[in-house]
DNA sequence: GCTCAAAAGTGCAGCC
DNA sequence: GGCTGCACTTTTGAGC
């Protein structure tokens, strides 16, 4: 039998599902549960936004242009934050503190 | 200028913020900021996720085997889906209703 | 006028068709045409099983459960794949070679 | 058990393999696999496309622009087509007859 | 025509 | 740091 563990493991001396290959299996248990726990979240919130579009389109919106316009919102923001981040640095370069840094 | 709202509206009447096009504007903000939201969480969870393998990581574990593993336990549960819904499709077929449509 | 080739081209003497941008032109419209071809012969095959299923309609089958079964058997094998190379990620991991890597 | 034929059959006599639900079976399974050959196929062609473009890309070519060029290319032979079926057209109206269809 | 699912294209992260 | 493989997004096509 293989190293389910994925763990990168020298003894192998697979005792039993708390302690396979040298490294907790159940600590791996763990993460992977968290893991999928989240990616489950991830999942929910896409339907969610699924939902939110239908009900959009109900209300007569074209929900392509939404789209395009929430991803250009998306870019703009980004290069907002690209911005601040450059003048961070130059304010870091010039041996200015940041009056108050955005949380 | 174009109609930014995406709504077919035939007026276009540009009045103020709350109605554009002859379709609330206020109402596709709404339904633009709910949908940020959501994508702003999705993002989170994103970002957690990516915490846990980097936890899993600096705990001796392979997280190219775990994403493996993770993807096969998808398919695994996808697949078990696919029979559940086939069972439905095969009993409607057969002229059987479901005992309770799980809603 | 910018360089239409998609090389990454220094020169751009655009002379005439077969030497472009310091790059064979006749080179891309080469790869350009196979590709064009091959996407030609997915697209007959898509048209053959869109045939294949109105034939089996033709004989009283209903084309949404084949689907859904051939889907089904879609999954099934490529699980069985996922699981293959699961076994060769493991005994990657464990230093062990493949017998003979399969063709 | 049910029918897994997909078949709208209202006998559902269940016999043996060749003759399921009232309908062919052997003719549903003759109908699938048609089907999953021509699938096969059309897979067998990506992965051939996707080797040009790596080869492409081998030869100094940016791929991402050749892919623009061919969708552009797609949309212009859609649109060629279009015109026509619209030429076609108008002959027919005027009882005229297609000299040679363009190769 | 609308909705839904499959396919393609794009972008990103992990790896060499 | 370039590249391959993977995940997400978008687009296209089929079904109702």
């Amino acid at each position: 039998m293989v190293d389910v563990t994925g763990a990168t493991s020298e003894s192998k001396r697979t005792k039993k599902d708390a302690d396979v290959g040298g490294i907790g299996a159940g600590q791996l248990r763990s993460f992977v549960e968290r893991i999928e726990r989240l990616e489950e979240e991830k999942k929910a919130l896409s339907g969610d936004i699924k939902e939110v579009y239908a009900e959009a389109k109900g209300n007569g919106f074209d929900t392509k242009i939404m789209r395009k316009v929430i991803s250009i919102r998306k870019l703009e923001d980004a290069e907002r934050q690209e911005q601040e981040s450059l003048l961070e640095l130059y304010m870091a370069a010039l041996g200015m503190v940041p009056q108050q840094a955005a949380e």
